[in-house]
DNA sequence: CGATAGCTTGAGTCTTATCAACGTATGTGG
DNA sequence: CCACATACGTTGATAAGACTCAAGCTATCG
């Protein structure tokens, strides 16, 4: 069921998304190729691990997850999707989904061919250079990723997680000390690598030392300084 | 200084690296493009963190290592590269390096200026997918190394490392059971984010349990499935 | 041969995990 | 609409794994 109205054109996030560097008309043939179905169900998968790679997907509203499933069953998540993110960039090198996409809540995706992008990219060198660059922005991510679960320590690792995601959320043109915190305390725990009873503590420790406030799943965030700071001021995530 | 013997057709790596789905044509058109000088000195550096990119690099022998370097001074390691691989990927975003790439040995290395590679990308569809395989590997691969750190205790994460050596060694036509670590034991601490002391504690565990020997910087793999169990099989770090 | 960097081993400590119990949402069927 | 079931989250007590500090040992290289 396509929806007509939508189109990379007039979709407000796409200097997020990949048509960054296009003229009009180049915009016009990506969008030629974009599928756009109906929103995604809180709790509906995208695509599992081993399913067959046929698209890279790009996030229009609402918020995924990913995770891999380790062979003794549970489950590592590799990250958090908001809109204007790429994902299944993983899946391109075997062919096969390596990581499960589950929808944390409502969310709507467009669907991009890989074929037709790849033809595509052939003709519209900005087009390849943004999915050049789309790549090469998550291997960085994920290395300073691995330098927070490997450096710092768990206070540490949380303050980190809120200033990017407060950060990410400021990119999108919403506030950046106000939010609401989609995914489940026990998923924060599983990303940063830590246990849920920690997680809890440290969010304890947060407010009561004036860092933040939080009321069911809504975040402020009082004193963006002082948590930067504890973050590590340079630790993007 | 180029050596002129030196190509792409004849390099007896050509099908880790970026040749593996051309045409005899396409591999000479890319051998057209890359520069080769003088190789690097153990210790010397390819390139820093914050210099401007210009370049990818693949490493045709020897061994290096890149990490950053926090504001506090402290360095993270993200990887050792070994040959066919291509470096340098995670700074296209940015246009600047965002870590240091060191070589741990005497290497030689195979330098991709990206202009000409994108060039060369628009019209040679076997290189843009190869390009975005190793990307798409490079993503997959640290978000395993995600997994291993997050999830895994510090003899498994031990274990893995050595597997994962092993495997790409082995990848690589070398022995799989017996190599020198190239990196000193600092290092895969850094790394694995451990102190050295343990991991000197957990060599002399493996040592002392028969999984391996070690002499020097010598490896031998005993008991390799013994080995692969503690890293958890189907680990591919 | 001596200086230095790298590595090993031991003792004590700290951070974070685990276990357990309890509190708080959320949602379903009567 | 309430009561219950279930999932999610909090808090406390205890334990384990890995870190730090300290001392000594072993390569390596000029």
């Amino acid at each position: 069921m396509a929806i007509p109205s939508i189109k990379c054109q007039n979709c407000g996030i796409n200097q997020l998304c990949l048509p960054v560097m296009l003229a009009d008309a180049e915009v016009e043939h990506l969008d030629g190729i974009v599928q756009r179905t109906k929103p995604l169900d809180k709790g509906s998968i995208l695509y599992r691990v081993g399913d067959t790679f046929n698209a890279i997907y790009a996030v229009r509203s609402g918020c995924l997850k990913s995770y891999t499933i380790s062979e003794n069953g549970d489950e590592q998540i590799i990250g958090f999707h908001l809109p204007g993110e790429i994902i299944g960039l993983n899946a391109i090198d075997s062919q096969q989904h390596p990581s499960t996409a589950k929808a944390l809540e409502t969310s709507t995706i467009c669907t991009l061919p890989y074929e037709d992008l790849d033809s595509l990219a052939a003709d519209m060198p900005g087009l390849r250079q943004q999915l050049m660059r789309i790549m090469s922005r998550e291997i960085l991510d994920d290395q300073e990723l691995l330098f927070l679960l490997n450096k710092k320590s768990a206070d540490e690792r949380l303050a980190a997680f809120l200033i990017n995601l407060s950060a990410r959320y400021a990119k999108r043109g919403l506030a950046n000390d106000c939010f609401k915190l989609v995914m489940k305390k026990s998923d924060i725990a599983n990303y940063l690598g830590m246990a849920i009873e920690t997680i809890s503590r440290l969010f304890s420790r947060l407010v009561e030392k004036d860092y933040i406030t939080i009321e069911r799943k809504q975040v402020n965030i009082i004193d963006m300084n002082g948590l930067s700071q504890l973050a590590g001021v340079s630790c993007h995530l």
